[in-house]
DNA sequence: ACTCATCGATTTTTT
DNA sequence: ATCGATGAGT
């Protein structure tokens, strides 16, 4: 078992960093800077919590935003403290959440079993409760009642305090909305991903021997990248480390880019005042970038007004000067980006040393088409995610109605899937009746013919119950994963997929069959494996980091998603304004947060930076002529290059450009199986205008391929 | 109940 | 340009 002794910890440690290590009690703010450390910090601090100080596991929180973040801390544990870590309470806010309110749920009325409701459904809930009080669709958008909404729980004002507070028509609405969704979530023992918070922050502030339990609980509480907490999740904190105040925030206000989704940056910034006796440590040096890099960094955040000074420095020497470079347009921008990876590699990086980092999804488009063209593999991160495929999502539903049958939302959402004759029309009859009669949609099933639902609709209603039935007399023997083989049997999902003998139905099978193997994983490595520990359990995963090509691939991504990853190569494209800065950006005052945005991206690259605008870029169809954003203008006369490159310049870097040779288009339909010459074999699956094929390949991904370009076999 | 056409919006995202 | 949602038509 490895086990760190201090000595041995200590001395990896810079002063700063190890005074934030030995600073264990009272309220600690740590300012780390971009590359300083900060992880390293965190898990040390832990790991002499338990050595040194002899608290015991089970007395720590520590805290993050993704759940990738907090494996990546257990792992980085682990190593530290050995089978220590599995006490330790290391999770998301939402984990965290989920497994108070687990404990105290019963005292708001819900039952433990609570089924967590996604963005998704979230969305359905809020339109339901819209056509229910007949407001005009045009006016009320589902997505935008529902992000008022959100809004308002992340700052802990609940339905009746806003509506005190309508200020406006609009609000109104809001209001009436706020209220109904609120109602429909509870009755069908459901909460939202706000609620986790709000419910949880609701319960600690109302019932003192529930506040009691957790503060003492916790002696000791971090937070990881403080600097995007909302108010609820601060209040949270406040509740949870009331008792002992040993709460260590650990954040950098110039890395907060999510306001927009309600971070509160003052948060960060007032800690000392609210957290009374706040020792303050600074981390500034950082160990990731040279200082070319950093010094182009710290002067592009340096125009921020709402911020406290700060300085990185560096040891990793001055390094190669960064890139600005102008471009024609989307195209050569995208061909000098692929130009320039080709040589990077031929100089010895891997692919993965290498990421490209845009403002937006859209923008990844054109880049995608080079690359394949140039047969350079790439993965794109911020993709689809598994649990929001449509299979997967019907199936976790059945799971879902089967552990909590009065969860309406997921019952409507299976109710004809696959289809069996339960139309919208049967489904809102129920409803209608389920709602007079103040019963749960569940229990209005069995009881379709007094709800005047047509006669054969009558039989599948009928039919559909009787299986969820029996499928819950059966949930209680079976294993999670032997469950969902037969939930997806019995109701005729898996034969109604396969009998479309389509290739789509069948990456849903295989899909659908991924899902059981994560079933069998966790069924595996449970504690106490139940049904419900299930749900709760996947309904607040994303798989951002499951998705793990196997080979060398460059990586794409926005800039939001770049952050706490570094490449030893980074290509920021895009660098115009109305682009980066964001148009909306520039309209609504957020340009400071845009400019922490380019920081973090920056940051990112250890080695190479290299910055990229277009004159001229089509957008919506039309073309437009873009300014050098004013970020690139903020830059340092010193350590930055800056270039015009000329068409003929497109193969910068490169002895000769090394297009694939354009062939014959190989004649291809619908169902061929092809090879790919780095790809593997695969099946089209579409094809499109403009001599794009859409191709599925034996790992299950799916790529756009240019037949011109692509190193495409038809296979007989 | 399903397909096709039209309209509209279109930053960023985790849980 | 393109995706998604909505509404009309088969």
């Amino acid at each position: 078992m490895a086990v760190a002794s201090p000595e041995q910890y200590l001395a990896d440690l810079n002063p700063a960093q190890r005074e934030a290590v030995l600073t264990t009690e009272g309220p600690l703010l740590v300012i780390a800077g971009a590359g300083s450390g900060k992880t390293r910090v965190l898990t040390y601090r832990v790991a002499h919590l338990v050595n040194a100080v002899g608290v015991k596991p089970n007395e720590i929180l520590a805290i993050t935003f993704t759940n990738k973040a907090a494996a990546e801390m257990r792992d980085r544990l682990g190593l530290l403290l050995g089978n220590r870590v599995r006490a330790i309470w290391i999770l998301t806010f939402h984990a965290a959440c989920g497994r108070i309110l687990r404990r105290e749920a019963e005292r708001l009325g819900y039952r433990s079993n609570f089924t967590i409701y996604d963005s998704a459904d979230q969305h359905r809930l809020v339109k339901q409760c819209l056509e229910e009080l007949e407001r005009d669709p045009k006016r009320f958008t589902p997505r935008g009642i529902h992000s008022v909404i959100s809004r308002a729980k992340n700052e802990l004002v609940g339905p009746v305090e806003f509506k005190e507070r309508v200020a406006s028509f609009y609000d109104q609405t809001v209001a009436d909305v706020y209220e109904l969704y609120q109602r429909r979530l509870f009755t069908s023992n459901a909460v939202d991903f706000d609620d986790m918070l709000y419910l949880t922050v609701d319960v600690l502030q109302r019932f003192p021997e529930a506040r009691q339990r957790w503060e003492k609980a916790f002696r000791y509480v971090l937070v990881d990248e403080y600097q995007d907490t909302n108010h609820a999740q601060y209040r949270l904190l406040q509740l949870v480390a009331g008792k002992h105040m040993n709460v260590c925030a650990v954040g950098d206000p110039d890395q907060s880019i999510y306001a927009f989704r309600g971070a509160d940056i003052r948060n960060i910034l007032d800690f000392e005042r609210d957290f009374p006796g706040t020792r303050t440590i600074a981390l500034e040096q950082n160990y990731r970038s040279t200082n070319s890099i950093l010094r182009a960094a710290n002067a592009v955040i340096e125009n921020n007004r709402e911020r406290k000074p700060k300085n990185l420095f560096s040891e990793l020497g001055e390094g190669e000067p960064v890139e600005v470079l102008e471009v024609e347009d989307e195209h050569s921008e995208a061909r000098f980006v692929a130009a320039r990876i080709a040589a990077l590699v031929e100089q010895g990086y891997s692919a993965d040393d290498v990421a490209v980092f845009y403002r937006t999804n859209a923008q990844s488009r054109v880049l995608e088409d080079v690359l394949v063209r140039q047969a350079v593999a790439y993965q794109v991160i911020g993709g689809p995610r598994f649990y929001d495929r449509a299979e997967i999502k019907d199936a976790v539903a059945y799971l879902q109605a089967l552990d909590n049958p009065v969860d309406a939302v997921s019952l409507m959402r299976i109710a004809n899937r696959p289809r069996r004759g339960i139309g919208d029309s049967s489904i809102a009859r129920l409803v209608a009746f389920a709602d007079s009669r103040g019963i749960s949609l569940w229990d209005a099933l069995p009881r379709a013919d007094e709800a005047g639902v047509g006669a054969a609709p009558q039989r599948a209603v009928k039919q559909f119950h009787t299986v969820m039935l029996s499928l819950m007399s059966r949930a209680d023997e079976l294993s999670v994963p032997e469950l969902v083989e037969e939930v997806l049997r019995r109701t005729g999902y898996l034969g109604a997929l396969e009998a479309e003998r389509t290739i789509e139905a069948q990456g849903r099978v295989e899909n659908l069959q991924e899902l059981i193997g994560v079933a069998q994983e966790w069924n595996e490595q449970a504690q106490e494996p139940s049904l419900s520990g299930f749900l709760q359990e996947i309904s607040l995963y994303s798989d951002q980091d499951a998705i793990r090509g196997d080979g060398s691939l460059v990586t794409l991504m926005t800039l939001h998603n770049a952050k706490g990853l570094e490449f030893a190569a980074v290509f920021v494209i895009g660098v115009e304004e109305g682009i980066f800065p964001h148009m909306r950006s520039i309209e609504e005052q957020g340009i400071e947060e845009e400019r922490r945005l380019c920081y973090v991206g920056m940051t990112r690259a250890k080695e190479r930076l290299t910055m990229l605008h277009a004159s001229t870029r089509s957008l919506w169809g039309s073309r437009t002529y873009n300014l050098a954003s004013r970020f690139l203008d903020e830059l340092p006369e010193v350590g930055v290059v800056r270039e015009r490159l000329s068409p003929a310049r497109w193969d910068y870097g490169r002895k000769q450009a090394q297009e694939v040779p354009v062939r014959d288009r190989p004649a291809l339909s619908t169902g061929d199986s092809v090879k790919h010459g780095t790809l593997g074999e695969g099946v089209v699956v579409q094809l499109e205008p403009g001599g794009v094929a859409m191709v599925r390949f034996e790992d299950g991904s799916e790529r756009r391929l240019m037949l011109d370009y692509a190193p495409l076999e038809k296979l007989l």
